[in-house]
DNA sequence: CGCTATGTTGAAGCTACTCAAGTGGCGTGG
DNA sequence: CCACGCCACTTGAGTAGCTTCAACATAGCG
């Protein structure tokens, strides 16, 4: 999300946009589509200048072992907003790192229930619960217009298996990753809505303040249901508890632009 | 849980229960206890003939494969009943693997509100939330008196370097994880008490059956209000289920002894 | 053998859900 | 350009499901 992060936007302007009926389950796309889809090396600038390398996987990488990054991360792909860039049950080939944009995650289940489990920001890395098996277990859509970088899986695991500072901080991804569950899992199993919606709230804040925007004012990209259907209540729910904050003075709610007023009261609710 | 698993109960029977106050974070068990907390190579028999091969981080690597791993796997500790394994905020070091018992893994927030994110059978791996940062997160709880593999995640990381299939095992078992959270997220977040309840007794059921136990008649090692608090209801509420279910001829419960009756109608709840 | 921890059950209360009506913003087509 | 329709959002009223509080039963442990 949320205030549109664009480092390329240059670049992304004369990028046709994908066509969002485009079957990217069954049939690949054309190959006039692809070659729009995916770029080689657009302007050559790779990993070593990327303006979110300090989020990403190359994190704490040295200058040489992210040139190696380089040569494993070589295409990158445009999704136009709600567009899907992952399907569940798609098979498992590359991870995403999300280069501009927001994308949520949304897992399926046998009844017909449907989670979001993740809200990706710029850095953040699309794909790691496709790893345990063949295929992907999530649908991945766009929340905007978006780019991501494009890592074939079998070169990571090969170059973490050559650069050790690559895999470490590989392993640190996947496990951050469990432990941001696990709050999420708190979250969602024992705190009331209130709590639920100011831990969000501020959880959003504090990614925006990472990549160098407004940790105060912002705008969310995603439904009111979607985020009652990530913290585990109705979409109704979620907008009481908006008016609520904002009869308190806690934060000024302007449809999906947000303003936070008082940061600190929402913390020690 | 829950059957308690002995395929060493001979070799457990002569060691001596560790001290439930042993000071685990402060200072580190006298010399004395230390030694019989650790054992080094016991029967010499490792990985490679270990009876949970088949579902920890061995799973899937060729003889020679799994002989490396005991170049690296060579202790293991015994934890009693209520003893802590892993406390929050310890140096993270190793991961283990359950050889024998269960474990609880709770997870402490700010708000001094305390959650339990996981239950482990034997063959599961603990520790794999300490990766992303130099402390761990989370205490760790034996459910009853069991056994671990002490594996030093320094070595392991040198081995995942040089033998692909324990690479590609490892970032599988990561990735598991956080799928496993993903689901445990869907359940807590939008399903009523009922499903929850069908859906945990399910799950042990069927991790009970990989392990070679009986589906269908087992004991849950843990409280209900461990189970409350991991499906993120009061263990009244479990309670209620449990008897509702037995009223209904889904169950049968005997205190903490558990019998299916009719797994299929849980399922289909 | 008694104590404490754990589990069961009942009754009252509250949170969040359901159902429903109405508003506002945005894109499309007349 | 405005009107229309759609979608997202807001707000209200009534209700269901879970929690809270409390009393009692049972089991495990010293």
């Amino acid at each position: 999300m949320f205030d549109t992060f664009r480092p390329q936007a240059d670049m992304r302007s004369d990028m046709p946009v994908i066509d969002p009926a485009a079957p990217n389950r069954t049939a690949p796309p054309s190959t006039i589509a692809f070659a729009f889809q995916r770029r080689e090396n657009p302007c050559g600038s790779q990993c070593s200048a990327c303006a979110m390398r300090r989020l990403c996987i190359a994190a704490s990488l040295t200058d040489a072992e992210a040139e190696r990054l380089d040569t494993v991360i070589t295409t990158w792909r445009t999704v136009a907003k709600g567009d899907v860039l992952l399907r569940a049950g798609d098979p498992f080939r590359n991870l995403y790192m999300v280069r501009s944009g927001s994308f949520k995650s949304v897992t399926s289940h046998a009844s017909g229930r449907e989670h979001i489990t993740a809200f990706f920001l710029p850095g953040d890395t699309l794909g790691l619960d496709g790893i345990c098996q063949e295929y992907l277990e999530s649908d991945v859509m766009a929340l905007e217009d978006s780019t991501v970088c494009v890592v074939p899986f079998a070169l990571l695991e090969t170059l973490c298996r050559e650069v050790k500072g690559l895999q470490k901080q590989f392993h640190r991804m996947l496990s951050s990753e469990i432990v941001r569950e696990a709050e999420l899992l708190l979250l969602v199993g024992s705190m009331p809505a209130e709590q639920r919606i100011a831990a969000f709230l501020l959880n959003i804040s504090r990614r925006l303040r990472a990549r160098g925007f407004s940790p105060t004012d912002f705008t969310l990209r995603m439904t009111r249901e979607d985020i009652g259907n990530y913290l585990g209540m109705k979409l109704e729910t979620v907008s009481r508890t908006f008016s609520r904050f904002q009869r308190e003075g806690l934060i000024r709610v302007q449809g999906k632009r947000i303003i936070l007023l008082d940061p600190e009261a929402l913390d020690l609710l």
